[in-house]
Parts: C-alpha cells; sequence; structure tokens
DNA sequence: ACAATCCTTTACCGGACTGTGACAAACCCT
DNA sequence: AGGGTTTGTCACAGTCCGGTAAAGGATTGT
C-alpha cells in the first residue's frame, strides 16, 4: 500500500489524519514541523505528502520547494487554511498535485488521497515487474516466475525483496529492514533477517553460494545489484 | 477500439488531441463547446470523454452534471488549466474518471487514456457471460450452468465471484472483498469470506483440494485466475 | 406461524510461515 | 596466526492463518 507522510503541527488534525488514512489501509509516518519532515524525507521514500503550509520552522512551501530542488518528485497535496494564497501553491511551479482548504470534510480529503494514489499506480504499473538474477518478480500480483516455472514466495520475502529493490545499490543494513518491513516490532538480535536473505538467495541466485546480487556488506547490511 | 469524444475550443489542442489519438488506434469525435458536446453525446454513444472545462456555452462541469443527471455514465477525463478549481473536479461527484493539468504531455494523457480504457474494457467484459473452470456464469440474469447443468448460485456467492472476476490475477484481500461486496460492515474476525470461497471453489474446481482458480494467497487473500 | 433458504458465526484442525537458537564458517583486526 | 565478531545454515517449535463442518440467526415466501 501507499506510503504517506502527513507534515501538520497541530496534534489534533495530525492524529485525525493518521488515523482515517491508516484505516484506508495507508501506511502513515507524521511529522511535526518543516524541518522533521525534511529529515524524514531525506531518509526514507514516500509515496505521497500531505503538507500543511503553516508549520514551524520551515513552512510547507520551502518544504516542497526545497525537495523539488534535490530532485524528489514525490506528489504533494497541500492543506491550506481559507485566505492563505493558494495561487502561490499552484502557480509557483512548486509541483504541487493538488491542494485542499480547511476546514475539509475527511471523505473528501479521501477522495483526493485515492485519486492522486491511482495516478500514482498507473504511473508504476510499469516499474511492478522486475528481474533479478534469474527470477521475475510481479509485485502488483506478488508472484514469481524462473524460466516460465512458477515460484512460490510468502509475502514476507516479497516484502523483504521488494524493500531490497526500492533500495537498491544501496546498504540496506538489519536494522533497516526490521523496521520497515517488520513494522518496528521485534528487536531481536537474532538471525531472523538472515534466514529470508538465505532464502531469497536460494531462488535468486543461480548459485547460492557465490551470491552476485545480494550482497553481504560485513558489518553494515545487504546489498541487492539487480 | 474505443470511441472517444473530444470536446475543446482552442483548434490547436483539438486537433493536437485529436491526431494523436487517432494515432494510437482510437475513434475521435470532437465538440468546439459546452452545446455541441451534448448534443453530440445525445446522438451517440461514446465510451470516454475528454472534457476541456473552460469552454463556450456550457462549461465542462456543467456539461459532466448535465449528462450524469440523464443517467450517461461515460468515463470522464477533465482538462483543466492550472489554477482553475480543482476542487470542483475531485468532488467527484459529478463522476469524474481522471482530470489532467494543462499544460500536459501527449504521452501522459495517452498514459491516462489508456488507464480509463483499460477499466472500461474489463468492464465490459463483466457484462457478458464467462467461464471460470467448469462454470458459465451470466451475469446479466445471475445465473450458472455447468456442462448444460443448471447449478445454482445465491445472490451473494455471484456477487463475490463477480468482484473476484473484476479483479482477476489480482489480490483480493478479505477486507476488500467485505469492503466492497458486503459495503463496509462486519468486523474481519469472522470466517465470513472464507466460506463462501469454499462453496465458489466446490462449484468452480474440478477438484475443490487442489484449486487452480481460486487460490489463496496465505496472509493476503485470494486471487482469481480464469 | 412455519418452513425453507441463505447468511453469519463458532469451533476445531491441519498446515504454512516465521522466529529462535545452536553451530559452523567467514571475516576483520591486532 | 589467533581471537573475537559477524554471517551462513539448519532444524525445530510456536504462532498465526486458512479450510471445513456444523450450529445459530435472519430473511423470505407460503
Amino acid at each position: 500500500m501507499l506510503n504517506i507522510l502527513v507534515v501538520e503541527d497541530e496534534p489534533a488534525m495530525q492524529m485525525g489524519l493518521r488515523d482515517n488514512l491508516q484505516f484506508e489501509g495507508f501506511e502513515v509516518a507524521t511529522a511535526d514541523d518543516g524541518e522533521a519532515a525534511l529529515e524524514k524525507l531525506h531518509h526514507e521514500n514516500f509515496d505521497l505528502i500531505l503538507l500543511d503550509v503553516m508549520i514551524p520552522k520551515v513552512s510547507g512551501f520551502d518544504v516542497c520547494k526545497t525537495i523539488r530542488k534535490e530532485g524528489i518528485e514525490t506528489p504533494v497535496i497541500f492543506l491550506t487554511a481559507k485566505g492563505e494564497e493558494i495561487d502561490k501553491v499552484l502557480g509557483l511551479e512548486l509541483g504541487a498535485d493538488d491542494y485542499i482548504t480547511k476546514p475539509f470534510s475527511v471523505r473528501e480529503l479521501i477522495a483526493r488521497v485515492k485519486a492522486v494514489s491511482r495516478r500514482i499506480k498507473t504511473q508504476e504499473i510499469t516499474e511492478e515487474k522486475i528481474t533479478i538474477g534469474n527470477l521475475n518478480l510481479d509485485f502488483t500480483h506478488y508472484t514469481a516466475k524462473s524460466e516460465d516455472k512458477d515460484v512460490k514466495m510468502s509475502h514476507k520475502e516479497m516484502e523483504v525483496i521488494h524493500y531490497l529493490w526500492q533500495h537498491k545499490n544501496e546498504i540496506v543494513s538489519r536494522h533497516d529492514l526490521l523496521e520497515k518491513v517488520w513494522k518496528y516490532e521485534a528487536q531481536p538480535t537474532t538471525r531472523t533477517v538472515d534466514n529470508f536473505i538465505l532464502k531469497l538467495r536460494q531462488k535468486i541466485e543461480t548459485n547460492p553460494n557465490e551470491p552476485r546480487h545480494i550482497l553481504t556488506v560485513h558489518g553494515a547490511g545487504y546489498k541487492l545489484i539487480p
């Protein structure tokens, strides 16, 4: 599902947004001010940003401007109070995808989010079929094939390889994986992650003993090379 | 191929759209203003409408509103200039399927049109009689046959298989089914969905113990393979 | 009101999936 | 080279999930 960052300083509003979006099945992260938002945006990929304009430290406008300069093209929906200068949002090439004026109904917001997420999805469809080693993965259908033979992959295996793919050619630490795939519970110093890597290698690598795609970076984590 | 009505007053834009869409294999008709659009819509069936918002005589919004009132459910993609009130478009009460903001790239528009047309097609197929496994289903009459023998299907069973069909080859979660077929009640702590899957398998699968059409995706839901 | 039918819930079982710990192997640093 | 740390691998057990049947509840037609 889509991963949404909500940037909003008013606690009640933030909580309301988070609960409603989560109820609709979205992944939700939050930030209280512009600085925190930028921090999160630099360390994690989101699919959509709900960005209040009037927030402490760095304004919503500036957050948007900044990330666009940095090449981050995540869709943005601005949350504005009535009377704020919307023109500047839509006119100033900030690259906002939409805006919504407070007070707004939850249903309206959800409709907007879904509209944007639909657009995101259709764009992403092309990217959802990938090949790693001799394995063809299809994340829209959560299936895998190797030379026309179906390969059974568990849900979590797909999530792990998906996360690695999203961070291909980067080093991904076990901690990252536990946090993002295992969802911030279970902080075991165990071999859990390794076990999944093991299984994935057996399915992806031609010779699992000499991995060419899922590499170990000693003391740091793993790196996926497609 | 699909029959598209382009409603756009600016001649250059209209011609550009027509040429590109025709090049992609679509049938294209054009209208210069809202009145002409309504006229055409009353005399011909289209599969999709590209509707500029700012057009003479009757606005795009009003065209959409009017035909919806008349029961015409042809999908609409709005063309809007930046800064126009997207709100009203996305109010979605108008029944727009999508919108696109000028200036847009041709490739983007084509992608949108294809996305909508894909949705249309899968819907159209659904209208007719389909076959899954050894079962022939007729959704217009809500009946089913297996090798010329009538098979009794309850209303809800038909709805479930219908939903699965609309999302064939995709993973459909129990939650989705509960929300879309059962209309948003019922907690997911129940085996209700499973029971329907059980019944459907007994009617569809040759060997219900090893389902080949209604597959289980552990931890995720079900997937229909026709 | 009664019966029939369909839908929902409950309960139990079997199995898939995942997490754990032990041990071996590989790696890194001194 | 050697010790300590990190990683690979395996088998086992617990947990969660889905399959299934049967009972309980709701709705409809007679």
